[in-house]
RNA sequence: GCCAACGUAGCAUAGCUGGUAGUGCUUCGGAUUUGUAAUCCGACGGUCGGGGGUUCGAGUCCCUCCGUUGGCUCCA
């Protein structure tokens, strides 16, 4: 017998070589919703026989650890799938991702998304058949036999396994993958499936490899839980900034002006003036200094900053001067050879700026500097262009020509903590008065490989710990990345999810050794030596495209009453309100509100249907009552009412409002019934 | 850049196996003067992303370019 401590804590005598499985029936019962087992803390599948003393605990397919062993299972089911339709095709590696999972495929060609519902049926055929999944410990003989024809299989057992160590493999019916495990006990836990999509990667991610077939699904322990994920995906596509930004007009693309470049189209300027105002406030408040500087520099200016022509590929082409390109045209210069002159530096060119980095140093540089003057903390609203990749384009937060709210902070080492901290807390400032809570910090620092890095040592172990100290005063969680620093320096990044749920980085503050060095930047300290400065570059919000972007999302196009584009609505029922209507227009705009007035024919109903689409932070409808009284009705965005309120009662509170930034309109307040 | 899918008026959409584009909303004109998510009538608006090809004939088939979407790769 052995004794097994069961989730209450209590004790359990059991034969010795009961299963796991067996345990959790007996725990949960034989309707549970459980799909391996948690056994000394470790996940074990349900087939797992215990010999000796052990805790046990169902792991519900509802829980986080539940959920991926799911995921795992479904891709195994998939891969079988697509084995027994399409023979030649090769299983590669299939992982459970955050979202649902996904199987690579080699020598599946020209398979589409049209493809997808053949496979989702054999899945569910599969599945019905409630195939028992069985682990075989193999050893390393038995498993490059049984994987003889599939060369990456292959690859993975002569690469990530101890030679002579063997592993398990996870048989079906009668296919089976290598695999560690755990799985499902039963084809028949994975009915709810739902392959979403077809896209291609390469193998080990590697460009130069193969390219293969991935296959993205979705898996749910039950039809109600598949449903609901279904529709909250559909729920979020409705909050998509692509899909609001042409709703509430805030910006456009064109494809004549250029991929990836914006329209920020009046609605939404005014979102992005508000959010530059509302920065600038903070920025003056902290001691820096707004400057401009031009959108191109000469090349040499980047042969000196290292970005010309190392990063050569994900910028614009330089612009060559008119009357040397005519020249070279003359000559018969071809593209190939004109490249390799700009990169020997025998033709001047400009570039357009892909960092402001540059244009502030020789800010920096203009004068003679002492210890005195620093730190100098350098701000702008700096539009830059990157030739990012066609297919990586989207929407507003990958973009190719964006304006970031950049500052460069020109500090001495042992002001380099406390500046890192001072940016933080601009982060920080900005993100709580938005609501924004849901974000992740990652600090990254230098790994092992210590080459590539410029700067001494010791230098960048006060850096890192400046930028670790700072993560912890935030008071959020955080997280240390070996190998995400920079060359130049470690940095602190703030990430945010998009509506689908993928990452964006929006503000970072990084510590720079690189280019005071380049730039040969001094000052004169205290000492009447001359010493070199650190850089700290930081963008709080990362770029007004991208910050807009997630913030149209974060809001789902229902912003506070600071940032909404139309601020106030005013509705008039008939044309016998037409002139109180537009006075209370009027004195609205006198108090700088954003007011617009519908004082059209067109029924109420239609009024609100029509003007709701905008989602002003209120409507006002204007009627007899309101007239008579000289009142004005609020209507929230949800539907809610507030009638009879007086109007300078009704500005004073909203001008409060917008003054004190709330997040969540809320004159009027929440009526249950 | 790579793989896959897609691209019809401002927006949302119909258009089967090829025979010269329908609808709703918006807009405009008229009627109506209305109390909170669709009042009625009428009109304007597309040659089907661009170019080329097959065909007697293409939105519908083929090629190519551009763009969009989902991924991959990349992101100083």
């Amino acid at each position: 017998m052995i004794s097994v401590t069961l989730p209450d804590g209590s004790t359990n005598e059991y034969a010795t070589g009961i299963t796991a499985g067996e345990i959790v029936i007996d725990i949960e019962g034989r309707k549970h919703d459980c799909v391996a087992a948690m056994v000394n803390g470790e996940q074990k599948d349900f087939s797992a026989i215990l010999e000796s003393d052990c805790s046990v605990t169902g792991i519900s397919g509802f829980d986080d650890d539940g959920i991926y062993i799911l995921r795992h299972s479904a891709a195994h089911l998939l891969a079988q799938a697509i084995t027994s339709l399409y023979p030649d095709a090769k299983p590669t590696i299939g992982p459970p991702v955050d979202r649902g999972f996904y199987y690579d495929f080699a020598d599946l060609n020209d398979f589409g998304e049209a493809d997808l519902k053949a496979v989702q049926k054999k899945m569910h055929e599969l599945a019905r058949k409630n195939l028992t999944v069985e682990r075989i410990e193999c050893s390393d003989t038995e498993l490059e036999d049984l994987f003889a024809s599939n060369p990456y299989k292959l690859e993975i057992i002569k690469d990530k396994l101890e030679e002579g160590a063997g592993t398990s493999i996870y048989q079906q019916g009668d296919w089976y993958d290598l695999c560690l495990g755990p799985h499902v006990h039963s084809t028949a836990k994975l009915m709810h499936v739902r392959l979403t999509s077809v896209s291609s990667a390469f193998w080990r991610g590697d460009q130069s490899n193969e390219q293969l077939t991935r296959i993205y699904g979705i898996v749910e322990p039950t039809k109600e839980s598949l449903k609901s994920t279904m529709s909250a995906m559909e729920e979020a596509k409705k909050r998509d900034h692509r899909k609001l930004g042409k709703d509430l007009q805030l910006f456009h693309v064109d494809e004549d002006v250029g991929q990836g470049l914006i329209l920020w189209t009046p609605r939404g300027a005014i979102v992005r003036t508000c959010l530059q105002n509302f920065i600038s406030e903070h920025l003056t408040r902290q001691g820096y200094h707004q400057v401009y500087t031009p959108h191109i520099g000469k090349l040499d200016l980047y042969r000196k900053s290292g970005h010309f022509p190392y990063y050569q590929d994900s910028q614009y082409p330089p612009l060559v001067e008119k009357d040397m390109m005519a020249k070279l045209a003359n000559e018969g210069c071809t593209c190939g050879e004109l490249s390799n002159m700009m990169i020997a530096g025998d033709i001047e060119g400009y570039m357009l700026k892909p960092m402001n980095c540059p244009h502030h140093i020789k800010i920096y540089s203009s004068q003679a500097r002492s210890y005195r003057d620093l730190p100098l903390r350098l701000a702008e609203f700096g539009t830059v262009y990157r030739w990012e990749q066609s297919g990586e384009i989207s929407g507003m937060t990958r973009v190719r020509g964006f304006t970031q709210d950049d500052a460069h902070l020109f500090v001495t080492e042992d002001q380099i903590a406390k500046e890192v901290l001072g940016c933080i807390e601009l982060v920080q400032v900005i993100f709580e008065a938005l609501g924004m809570d849901d974000y992740r910090v990652r600090v990254g620092l230098r790994d092992a490989d210590s080459s590539k890095y410029v700067g001494a040592s010791e230098k960048w172990d006060l850096a890192e710990e400046a930028c670790r100290a700072a993560a912890d005063s935030l008071g959020v969680n955080w997280s240390e990345e070996e190998g995400e620093a920079a060359f130049y320096g470690p940095k602190i990044d703030f990430v945010v999810k998009d509506v689908i749920g993928r990452e964006w980085q929006l503000g970072t503050v990084q510590v720079d050794y690189n280019l005071p060095e380049r730039f040969e930047l001094e000052y004169k300290g205290s000492d009447g030596e001359m010493h070199r400065p650190v850089m700290i570059h930081r963008a709080p919000f990362g770029s007004m495209e991208r910050f807009c972007g997630v913030l149209i999302e974060h809001f789902a196009g229902k912003f506070p009453t600071w940032l909404a584009p139309t601020q106030i609505h005013i509705l008039t029922i008939s044309e016998k309100q037409v002139d109180f209507g537009r006075t209370i227009h009027e004195k609205l705009k006198d108090a700088g509100i954003r007011s617009e007035l519908d004082d059209g024919d067109d029924t109420i109903g239609k009024k609100i249907r029509m003007r709701r689409k905008f989602q002003p932070a209120y409507m006002l409808i204007i009627g007899d009552d309101e007239v008579s009284n000289n009142t004005v009705s609020i209507r929230a965005r949800n539907g809610d009412q507030r009638a009879g309120v007086q109007f300078p009662e009704f500005l004073s509170e909203l001008l409060n409002e917008i003054d004190t930034k709330v997040a969540v309109p809320s004159l009027v307040p929440p009526q249950n019934e």
